[in-house]
DNA sequence: AGTATCAGTGAGACCTAGTATCATAACAAG
DNA sequence: CTTGTTATGATACTAGGTCTCACTGATACT
C-alpha cells in the first residue's frame, strides 16, 4: 500500500470523503521530504481552490498526517509526520528540520501540573539552531 | 521612580529617542496587568500611528520590557516582563497567564546540542491548560 | 442503477496582522 | 539655535488565511 493510499484510508476511517481535490493536495504534501508552506501546495495543486487547500491542511493536521513547524521568523510550515507527538530542531541557516525522538517535556508537564494546579492540555515547543554543516566555515563559504 | 520612568531610562540607555508617541505606547502597555494584543494598544493610544505602535512594540520586546505570549489559537499577545528569559502557562479558558520561574529547558538544550551537533540558539515554549479556578465546576457555572 | 443527502468545493470578497514608502517633524548633541 | 539623524504617520500594500454561498458530487441506501 502506497503512502498515498494509506493517508486516504486514514481519512476514510475518520469519515471524510475522498475527493479529487483532497487527493491532489495529499499527493502534493507527500512529494515533500522536508518542510513546506501552504503556498507551496497551492502552487503545486493549481486546480484546487485556495480555501480547499487550507481546509485540507487542517484536516491532515487533525488526522496527524502532517505536523506543523513554526519557523523562527514566525511563519508556519508543515511536514509529513511519520510518528506521534514530537518536537523539532530547525536549522535557521539551511532550514533543515530534525525531528526529536520523543516529547522532551513530558516529565516537565507532570511536574508543572503538580506545582501549579493547572491541568496541562498542550504545549508548543520548537528549538532553533545551526546544524553542524552550517557551522562549518567551509560549508558556509560554499553555500549557493 | 515610576515604572514608566524606568522604562524610559531603559530606552535612553539603549540610545533610543523619547517621543510623545513612545511614551503613550509605553503608558498603554504598562496599564495592563495581564496579556494584551497590539490592537489593544492601538485602541488605547489613538493618537499614535499604527506603524509606530508596531515599531514601538518591537523596541520594547528587544529591550525586554515586554515578552511575547503565543496563544493556542496562534495569535500573538504581549505582557509586561518583570524578569529575564522565561516561559508561560496559559489558561485556555480564562486567559490567565502564569510566568514560569525559570527556563525549564536549559538542561535539555545542552543535552540536545551534544546529541545532535546543532548549536542551539533559541527556542519557543508555551504550555496550555486550565487553571484550578477554571477546572472547578462551580466557578465554571458562575463565570460571566 | 437511481436517488437522496449532505459534505465538500471554488470564486471571490473579505479580514487580520502586520510591512514598505516617503515626505514631514522633532529629538538631542553640540 | 543649528544640525544631523531618528522617528512619525498617512497611506498603500502584502501575506496568510477565513467567510459566503450557490453549486457539485461522494457515499449510503434502496
Ligand atoms: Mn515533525
Ligand atoms: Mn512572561
Ligand atoms: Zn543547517
Ligand atoms: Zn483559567
Amino acid at each position: 500500500m502506497s503512502e498515498l493510499e494509506s493517508v486516504i484510508r486514514r481519512l476514510e476511517e475518520l469519515d471524510h470523503r475522498i475527493t479529487p481535490s483532497r487527493v491532489a493536495v495529499i499527493a502534493a504534501v507527500l512529494s515533500h521530504s522536508g518542510h513546506f508552506s501552504v503556498e507551496d501546495i497551492i502552487r503545486q495543486a493549481r486546480a484546487v481552490g485556495r480555501a480547499t487547500v487550507f481546509r485540507t491542511m487542517r484536516l491532515l493536521t487533525d488526522a496527524d498526517v502532517v505536523c506543523r513547524v513554526l519557523l523562527e521568523d514566525g511563519s508556519l510550515h508543515y511536514r509529513v509526520s511519520r510518528r506521534g507527538h514530537h518536537h523539532h530542531l530547525v536549522c535557521v541557516s539551511c532550514g533543515n528540520v530534525q525531528d526529536l525522538d520523543e516529547c522532551v517535556v513530558g516529565d516537565l508537564v507532570r511536574e508543572l501540573a503538580a506545582a501549579t494546579e493547572y491541568e496541562i492540555e498542550g504545549h508548543w515547543l520548537e528549538f532553533y539552531g545551526r546544524c553542524s554543516t552550517c557551522r562549518s566555515p567551509v560549508a558556509v563559504a560554499a553555500r549557493p
